[in-house]
DNA sequence: CCTTGTGATTCGGAACCCGAACTATTTTAT
DNA sequence: ATAAAATAGTTCGGGTTCCGAATCACAAGG
């Protein structure tokens, strides 16, 4: 039966909640750049490094027709271009242009900043051990780098 | 610039490498059922009660015209149904039928035995901590109910 | 040199998203 | 009591996203 109102919520309902209240900042962070989730996320994980289109669908976990398209159409925007691979003719890589790296920067930092205040109800130490818990069950899930991690998207946690 | 290896992962980092992985938990759990995700969210969040299209917009945070269809889809699937509000002859309420109840019971099970077993590197005390901060993410920020909590989706946090 | 495997694209089909406009009904103002 | 405004929900046009199967070009292996 459902928990009476007192009783603390689940490790599994906060995660499936907390999971779509980070999915709605980061859908309306999208928004305000003119950006969809998905060129949004696309140009996140081109901030680390080109991408060959196979290993760029592995870490964005869509299939080869999907990321296809969704190439075209952020490269259609001038975010995006692929080019030739110096060592394999049959395959591209997928790289950031001048403009998509500024769109990039641009919506990475307001995204952070949006998620950044989601916590904003704990403390420091609260925040870091949350930081802390979720990043060992990132690590643990072997989660790929599709947002990535520097001092500037809040406070790290102390070093141990 | 980025961060070292060692260096910890930010709250930042890890609420969104945490959604990527919550959703793809949730995906293939809805692929299992034969469900799309939103098809799957609709269903859970009707397993509370049925409810008008103007809250379940508000709760599913769509817009109306979007509600309409994911409705329309999942109706002809027979999972939901349509009712005239005895109230008020403009509204309608949507509720799950016995097919979508079987089912939505079904999923909703098998979703949370998935995302259980994604903080299952955490000991019992690091998964409450873990949920009661969560959990407070969840509820400051006024995240509606598209998941429900149970005593039988991962042990509760203890009570203080 | 031929066969197999890989990288990426194309295609058909479906789901999903939203804003504007519309219809029916309820609520509010006169 | 009637008209105007607001609300509930649907329709429509346009766009994004998803995927499996099929295809072509190229690389690797036999």
């Amino acid at each position: 039966m459902a928990k009476a109102p007192g009783e603390p919520m689940s490790v599994v309902t906060a995660l499936v909640r907390a999971s779509f209240l980070v999915n709605a900042a980061y859908a309306e962070s999208a928004k305000e750049y003119g950006l969809t989730p998905q060129q949004g996320q696309l140009l996140c994980v081109l901030m680390a490094q080109p991408y060959g289109m196979s290993e760029l669908g592995a870490v964005l976990r869509l299939a080869k027709s999907s990321l296809t398209e969704l190439v075209d159409r952020t490269a259609q925007r001038g975010l995006v271009r692929r080019e030739p691979d110096p060592c394999d003719r049959r395959a591209v890589r997928v790289t950031l242009t001048e403009q998509g790296g500024e769109l990039a920067e641009a919506f990475y930092a307001e995204t952070c900043r949006r998620i950044d205040l989601l916590p904003a109800g704990l403390s420091a130490e609260e925040r870091a051990t949350l930081a802390a818990l979720l990043g060992r069950v990132v690590l643990d899930n072997n989660v790929p780098v599709v947002f990535k991690d520097t001092e500037e998207n809040g406070e790290a946690v102390p070093a141990r």
